[in-house]
DNA sequence: AAGTGGTCTAGACCACCGC
DNA sequence: CGGTGGTCTAGACCACTTC
């Protein structure tokens, strides 16, 4: 059968993969600011090495589920919505995450050259060079509502585009494909919607509204998806977690 | 003198500080996709174990400088602008950044009881227990032009507020006072400009303007900051890049 | 002084890539 | 197959907090 770089399934579950969820079920049960054991009782507790206990808790505290204080020790953070988001995420997860029913109207779907904006936004300094796009505009819904009208060009060389179905989760389609998108620069901006714009989201000619723009990486930094993304402001707004150090 | 807890100056140098850098140093001068030295070369030319030169790898990944592909090398990032924001900044730190030039005119400032929705946001179930606070209400302004209005509280009883200049860097002065402020929670929406906030702004009435929502913590999870800032949308968008997965 | 997390060493084996 | 990054061990000393 097919072709697709098979990525392991069912994998050797890394060491400390075992300890973070572990620890993960057990501060569930904790109350805010509660005491973790310190780190070298975990090593007994586990029969692992205290850097392999460090890696584990080090994904606690990346994730904002636990806190260290030197010297004293590692205790259950008191926020939990912070977690929320800041993970790149489709328009169908993130309204999945809201709770929400994700639905589309696909508005249009070709295979056409990359325009020379696209192909710049892509990395390609000549557009000559850039390979064709697949280019897709859909008003996206959720439970029913129009919630935002999305444009998203993806190089047509990345994917086999006869087994996508366009009104489903791009992301998630081609992630089951092998293609793994890891990051995105984003830009977000408020505008006034446009006259178009305003009767295809059902809204006043003037409204503000969200705009997002992306452009996504693979982990080597090659650039395979451009879009914009126009929210409606009295529907979405944007949670994000900044922290003051990267990382 | 002061009483503030010094943090060491001209602490000890980690070692993969000095690993990071110099590494950084190199791929300025590299092109994108060239190769670095194995970890096992780093590790003689450093004279440091391999745990060390992980670690300082592992922080030019986080920061998007390199790749990793396992079991063939470490590669330099072909995008740069990708380490642009994503960081807690005020805006003071925010225009610097964007090569423009901040300044304040301070439009009020107060020492009053928190409102029971601001004790709430800062996590006080009940308002009565919650500290007083310090409310600074300001017009921010870059290159001389309006760019935002903005208010803040902070609990008064984190900070000296003698010591406080309040037409400064708000988060710079309370970092100097050895206040960490190390993660923020944000809500971006768009909205229109009512009378009041266009006049301040000068904008027309109903034009689109990015709101920013936010309650600041420090390490220990502490809130300790909540504010909004009211953006002009023709000259300001927000820059963030985010990750697949949680780091 | 004792206990904690932070850094660092010098090894080892594994999983994966490219030849 | 050799070389690479990914995981893991069993220690060590340091910096800091708490008593």
């Amino acid at each position: 059968m097919a072709n697709v770089t098979q990525q392991s399934r069912t994998r050797r579950r890394r060491k400390y993969e075992v300890v973070e969820s572990a620890l993960e079920r057990r501060i569930a049960g904790l109350l805010p600011h509660d005491t973790l054991p310190p780190e070298r009782d975990l090593m007994r507790e586990f029969e692992v090495s205290r850097m392999t206990i460090r890696q584990a808790v080090s994904r606690l505290v990346a994730r904002g589920l636990v806190y260290n204080v030197q010297g004293s020790g590692t205790f259950v953070s008191p926020v939990e919505v912070i977690t929320k988001t800041l993970t790149l995420t489709g328009f169908s997860e993130d309204m999945r995450q809201r709770g929400l029913t994700p639905s589309s109207r696909v508005l249009a779907v070709d295979h056409v050259a990359a325009s020379p904006e696209t192909a710049a936004r892509l990395g390609y300094d000549d557009p000559a060079t850039c390979p064709p796009v697949v280019r897709l505009r859909r008003l996206r819904c959720a439970d029913g509502a129009p919630m935002a009208v999305e444009t998203v060009e993806v190089l047509a060389t990345v994917a086999d585009w006869s087994a996508v179905d366009p009104s489903g989760s791009l992301y998630e389609q081609l992630e089951g494909q092998g293609l793994q998108i890891v990051r995105a620069a984003q830009v977000i901006a408020a505008v006034n919607l446009g006259v178009e714009e305003a009767k295809i989201l059902d809204q006043a000619v003037g409204a503000a509204a969200i705009r997002v723009s992306r452009v996504s990486y693979t982990g080597r930094g090659q650039a395979v998806e451009v879009g914009h993304t126009l929210y409606r402001a009295d529907r979405y707004d944007f949670d994000i977690v900044v922290t003051r150090e990267p990382r």
